[in-house]
DNA sequence: TATGAATGAGCATTCATTCAT
DNA sequence: AATGAATGAATGCTCATTCAT
């Protein structure tokens, strides 16, 4: 039993190691041997916790995913609304300094990249169920809101795939522009605001 | 006196041909030697006409932009509403076979795919004119129609910004999720007119 | 008559071209191409004068010594000792800038390195002539020397290869030790005296 | 527990086998796949035992250079004289066919012609400190033999300067005169000897 | 004479993965 | 479990030379 753990706590170091490194480098220009190396382990060693590269790139993103959702939870309150939730969930609160959300989007959008060429299908299955996951949230926190009398909305299907779609876009649009985190954030809050205001009913 | 032959020709036989071995394996895994094959000349022959692997990129995707423009200004009529333009511009009429449809799609998302990782500044300077095109085209169609009264908008440009975003976010989607050419244009549309919606007068 | 002067003309034309361009970037290092375009001609048209690069370089060099032999010519006087006279053959008056003498040492040296690894024989044996010319020069100096009562010296076989020795070792010595090409001939000349003044006559 | 072998040998089998290879077809001209297939393995672990291609140079230089001093030094005897011992170390007594020292006069050309070419600075400052060991044997001996007064001389910096310029030029001469290597040796034998003599004390 | 389009061999280096120890 | 030595495939680009016009 112990054992297990130690194997798991081992993997995950060997992941954390490679967080740096992808963001920095980007995942194709990241040789396994720098992944070792950073973390203190032997080449052939890192083959002992994962068949391949890419499984190390989707332990990496289980663990900012876990992170992610640890944050939001943490950070809403029963009093907020299905809007700000939304937003707050976009927010990515988890991030306590520039350079840490700065890396994470790079990292993003070379996930996003290898995804797109993918002919393994490993990648694409990975997003696809992570793509569910936010529109999941989107669609429940819609729903809650119309329940709740805070949107007028007939086709909370459609208005979840656009937030979705949009969010995506504005991760491409992030990098053609050469924009930075703090700024690619604005423009998706921007966006989702935008959006839901023509659902929102006007109860003044 | 020299050979004669038409140079822009044979820069375009060449990039034709590299069209399908982009699709298939995708633009990083195409190697020059494969598109020389392909277009039937040597390998240093493929670099009397481009400088280097991404000009064949840009070469292409100028020629599929270029018959794009050609075809939906072809397709338009005086009398079509801003919303038909729009969703006319997306229909991608210029191909007139499934097969052909689908490999662009897939050229799209290497391209994407490039662009995400890009460090030269190439891609990504190219992907943002692109961009632009795309967004001045949609806030053009939304002005007009605004002034002549189809839609009642205030704020075209968060529209528009947010229809562009869709559009990327669909080529993203059609990757994760495996959709076809076919579906993912339903799909725009479908996204696209939902949109729209909102904003178009009830002049009944 | 006139058509092979011409012809000798546009030969000469294209190796003075390729001087700036072999001193610069090196003999292997130039292509074809940048010669032709230097010398305003076609590719084509550079092998109609010279059958390969080589020739370009023999070409080349026959006109430096050609200059480099009137120069001195030129420069001697009848009143001049051999000892002068030889240093003065080492000071290459013909330059008149440090930005062409620097030139001409670079050339050498690529001269020099492209004879070391020569497997045609075409360098080496343009060499060794070249070798030959300098060596009959300063044992005729020495012997005139000797004749006139400037030298007492008995082997001036030894004397004169030493000379040349040196003068070669020096071009060596001058890359090894990044010298220019002023501090290689000031090099050059206080060798020629070290070595010349235990063989003059000290007639006071 | 790794693969137990000795990796100072392999470095050093792997730089053997480059030897012939670079003396028959020239250090530039040589591949690293070659230098691999001769070596009896991959071409990437050449890699693993060598930055690049003139790390191999520089190594198998060292050893020559190596077994060169030893070989001096156990040849050398308490009685000789400072000329004998100068002579002594041209004579490359380490050297015990015909073969193999054709091939070290011919690699040195190589390594002379690569450096004289050298843009990296590399060969140029290998070659430099190469020099000086050569500089310093000689004076060191001249010194001596002043010392112990078999020499008169005053300026040892300018006489050991030529003999080493002297060296240099008899490497170049020997490629240009086609000289076989004791042919060349005997040349560098007579000039030492024909320089030394001047100031060589007459104890008669 | 002159052109310049076409050729295709040549090459250093990286790196994911394997496997003997 | 861990190591790290070994592998060898894979690739963009240059350039001397040829030759059809």
């Amino acid at each position: 039993m112990a054992r297990i753990i130690d194997k798991e706590e081992k993997k995950c170091s060997i992941a954390k190691a490679s967080i740096d490194l992808f963001c920095e480098k980007g995942i194709q220009q990241t040789s396994i041997e720098e992944i070792a190396k950073s973390a203190g382990v032997a080449k052939g060693t890192v083959y002992l916790y994962f068949k391949n590269k890419e499984e190390i790139v989707f332990a990496i993103w289980d663990m900012i995913v876990e992170r992610h959702i640890k944050a939001f939870e943490s950070s809403i309150t029963p009093s907020m609304s299905a809007k700000e939730k939304i937003i707050q969930f976009y927010k990515f609160s988890e991030f306590d300094n520039k350079d840490e959300s700065e890396k994470i989007l790079h990292l993003y959008q070379h996930f996003l990249s290898s995804m797109l060429v993918d002919n393994s299908g490993l990648f694409t299955a990975y997003f696809e169920s992570f793509f569910k996951v936010d529109y999941d949230f989107i669609s429940n926190c819609l729903e809650e809101g119309k329940r709740l009398g805070e949107f007028e909305i007939d086709d909370i299907h459609n208005l979840a795939n656009t937030i979705v779609l949009v969010l995506k876009g504005a991760a491409v649009k992030a990098k053609a522009s050469n924009l930075h985190f703090n700024e690619a954030q604005a423009f998706i809050t921007e966006q989702i605001s935008f959006l839901l205001e023509n659902f929102t009913r006007n109860e003044r």
